[in-house]
DNA sequence: TGTACATCAGTGAACGCGCGTTCACTGATGTAC
DNA sequence: TGTACATCAGTGAACGCGCGTTCACTGATGTAC
């Protein structure tokens, strides 16, 4: 940004400006998902969580911070209506990848899912701490949507002929909880492990899982 | 202090007096060691790192904020001499452990260990937290050093005759990685994942493991 | 059709707070002669 | 043995900052008559 958008106007000295028109008359709420997106925003990008001011979402929106107290009583509303909507997120993408791959075996789905999910932390980590790291006092823990969604896909790979080392359930739930330190391993900056490695853990334990193999 | 020291001597109105006595000539260093102590305190009662300020450790140490930069350089100073400590204090456990049960059979060991390391990071969720929440960047990451030990532990348990469904180094990666994650879900608030349902998680990832069971 | 009013989205300035960090300092304890 | 000085552990007050939150407000847009 040395010299900005020097020519005709808006000199525009630091960040973008805010250049936001405010909402018409009775969408007054449309500035609540506005706030939602750029929290989400904030988190997935910063790596931490220490960045999330209601102060700081208020400047990516481009709205003054007082706004936001018309949609969020205050800072704790705010984050627990995040966690909601980022818990929706991703059990939305796990859906739409299972949809994604239908047709192809069962087992083909818990796999593609396993890595949408180690993806999507990956690409997020800041989403990924907020839902798993902290405030998992929430009652609909994203947890407990994985290991359902995760538990589902096992029962049709049975359903279809394979044969798991334990009842469907746990497993379930055991591939989950693998999952979420998979991950939060694979945060560090530094890590070693690469997104091929991820896979090779996977699969790896996939096969611990599975009987036959 | 509406009345100060009123009645005969140290009311006390609030909180424990410091009543620290300085350290002696030569041996400044100790603050080191009192503010590491101090830190790992905080963080393990407190649920979250947020409360992990100068300012809190040096309360809780009875001295004044200046006096901390005569051991650390600045605040991140300190949080990297904390993670160490914390590091090397998670280690001594697991290899206490080991030593505790030694004349047992070697399954009997991993478990031992594993389950210690449950309990410690249940026990301080602040601690486990910091140590594998957050500034992983840390060379010696404390997962590499369960892994470690893990490994080891399960190598001698093939080498008394068990048989392990991996090669017992990724054997010891993947324990770790689930024992990461399932503390992670643990540390929820509301959780009904008690200590018992712990132990039948480590008795049912270990029956993954080995081969024989 | 015009006009008065209610309602809405959003503002700007201020508050008190705890934070990290600095700086000149204080008093006790050691050392040199 | 006494005395001057250096060195140490630690202090207290101040700084600037970003934070969450409040409060009286401003214009624009809708509605009633």
């Amino acid at each position: 940004m040395t010299g900005g958008s020097g020519a005709s106007k808006s000199v525009s000295l630091i960040g973008a400006p805010p250049s936001r028109t405010r909402n018409r008359w009775g969408q007054g709420e449309r500035l609540r998902a506005e706030a939602l997106e750029a929290a989400a925003r904030l988190l997935g990008e910063l790596g931490t969580v220490e960045g999330l001011s209601l102060r700081a979402v208020a400047r990516e929106v481009g709205v003054a911070p007082a706004s936001l107290y018309g949609q969020f009583a205050d800072k704790s509303a705010l984050v627990d209506a995040l966690l909601d909507y980022v818990n929706e997120r991703l059990v939305r993408l796990l859906v739409e990848t299972g949809v994604a791959v239908d047709g192809a075996d069962p087992t083909t789905r818990v796999r593609a899912q396993v890595l949408a999910f180690a993806e999507f932390s990956l690409a997020n980590p800041g989403l990924y701490r907020v839902m798993f790291g902290e405030r998992l006092s929430q009652p609909n823990h994203p947890a407990r949507a994985l290991a359902e969604t995760l538990t589902d896909s096992l029962r049709a790979c049975e359903a279809a002929g394979a044969r798991l080392r334990l009842p469907a359930d746990r497993a379930g739930v055991v591939l989950t909880v693998g999952m979420v330190g998979r991950v939060a391993i694979s945060q560090a900056p530094t890590a070693d492990h690469a997104e091929a490695v991820v896979v090779d853990f996977v699969d790896e334990f996939l096969s611990l899982l599975f009987d036959c193999a």
